[in-house]
DNA sequence: CTCATCATATAACGTTCCGTTATCCCGCGT
DNA sequence: ACGCGGGATAACGGAACGTTATATGATGAG
């Protein structure tokens, strides 16, 4: 029924004194005014000016809209400032999900660029797995996901999803084999999966331990897996006292390596594929491109 | 660039979680929410929601525009609030300005009737003689002005102001001559002015004693003027101390007549009209109409 | 007292906005 | 596989709102 042109309208009509001043102010001619203030009276079914001969007043009605246009005015702008720093990255906020391996790496170093380019920019940080992090993701709670995916496996297995949503490839990492440094193969620089069959088998998170199966099936045999933990520290020590032996993305070694732990090329290799994932949505976020953005360099970095 | 409509549109998209009920809420269809979210989208230059499949969930920049909606909806609801409220006489001020004679009977009557009908209804009252009254009208410091003019004198000196103005007739007010109670004349109902052109005359505001000199002259004398006062109660203690006559009009006789003063009817008899006065904008708003109406009853009452 | 001037009102017109209906497309659940 | 619920899109009509041109009325100066 009343709008905020309205009020603004009434408001340079009291401030100003005259139609014709009103008009210049709002950039608008005299008659604009004069038929806006018409249309405002027979909607509201009252007098809001009286006409004078030279000049114009406003009655009762008409102070109280312009009363009222001042606070209606000031939360419009303030609205219309918010949203102008959200899209000008003066202001923002991203709900970011990383497994704990890159968040070690690449993503602090991502956080840090984001935080010198944009300081008003909020990005906050949680450790999830891919399958939780791209839950989360579907489920509104998360912005934006730092996940992974070995090559050729479980991809495919994402693929479904991923169609619906917008990938950017961070970076490869590379799977090593990790052995005690008393171990028959530890001074190779490579090594056969097949000439570890009978060894024990320290596994990683539940991703990564199907992907260990997955690679023993193809060297023919099944892994003996004699423990199971989702901290790469505990399972390099694991290693290093000779309990076992395991896979390990480099990213993770070139963070914490134990001095006594052997890291040797796996052949035939096998790669994980790190990516950044959003929604089409909200990859037009400008918080969450620039975060993205700072992602992929800090990858180069750590590539 | 951003308005209520659009505010109101995205509090609704929040409140309903999904398009088609928040068009339900407000009474759209479904694609002019739709389209009203492109339109802010593109003006704007940021993404507001987020399609899922099922539902949409709205960006953080679209909860800003949510969150500021209940501060513009409210501030606006109240200002068209105000404005029923005085359209509907549930609210409202009227500055009403008289001439003294009147304030003592009409007016008071009128404004006890507008206060019972419309408790919440507020008329300020200040006495000024016609000539200031009007004058307060045109400088907008008034609503309305209850006047009078002599009839065949000034009527038509005020008429140039008058054609510009609403005037609305109240009643006549004879002017009656006022003697002691042991004048010749006294016993008398009814005396000739030019009976009395040798005594010395009392007279009242300056308008008052213009009419009694144009009355005079058309009688054939002019009066000798011996006292000038406002106030008519001061007037008739003078009369009655014998120290003049004077013309007073019936309707503060009937108010306050001292019991040592007759009241002769005047020949030929003069009369003054008092009526009501607003600009024809003031005359449309409501407040203002009931008064007018009750000093019109009033007057019938008083007539 | 008349005239120039300044301010508002009105008429006529074009554009933009914003709603509608009709339809298509897609994700999801049976 | 299919139906359904929900959003997007196209086409269209009308109201809102701006413009220019012009009339009308009040005011102040010569």
């Amino acid at each position: 029924m009343i709008d905020a042109a309205g009020l603004r309208v009434m408001k340079a009509i009291q401030d100003e004194g005259s139609f014709t001043a009103a008009a210049v102010s709002l950039g608008y001619t005299q008659p604009a005014i004069s038929q806006m203030v018409r249309r405002l009276e027979q909607r509201t079914g009252t007098v809001l000016v009286e006409r004078l001969g030279r000049s114009v007043r406003l009655t009762e009605a008409g102070q109280v809209l312009a009363r009222h246009a001042s606070t209606v005015l000031a939360a419009l702008d303030a609205a219309e400032e918010e949203v102008a720093a959200i899209a000008g990255l003066r202001s923002g906020r991203v709900r970011l999900m990383a497994f704990p391996s890159s968040s070690a790496t690449v993503v602090p170093h991502a956080l840090a660029l984001v935080k010198r380019r944009y300081p008003d920019v909020v990005v906050t940080f949680t450790e999830a797995e891919p399958p939780e992090s791209l839950a989360a993701l579907k489920a509104g709670e998360c912005d934006l996901a730092v996940a992974f995916s070995y090559e050729g496996i479980d991809l495919s297995e994402i693929q479904e999803d991923l169609d619906s949503l917008v990938v950017t490839k961070l970076l490869d990492d590379e799977v090593r084999l990790a052995l005690p440094d008393g171990h028959p193969l530890a001074d190779q620089d490579t090594a056969e999966l097949g000439a570890l069959a009978d060894e024990p088998w320290i596994a990683g998170c539940p991703k990564c331990r199907g992907h260990l199966v997955h690679l023993a099936r193809e060297a023919g045999f099944a892994p003996n897996v004699a423990f199971e933990t989702e901290d790469y520290v505990a399972v390099q020590g694991l290693v290093a006292e000779g309990l076992g032996v395991a896979l390990i993305p480099d990213l993770i070694l070139r963070t914490t390596h134990h001095p006594s732990v052997r890291a040797l090329q796996v052949s035939p290799s096998s790669r994980r594929e790190i990516f950044a994932v959003t929604t089409p949505d909200l990859a037009r976020v400008p918080a969450v491109q620039a975060t993205i953005e700072a992602l992929v360099e800090a990858a180069e970095v750590h590539g």
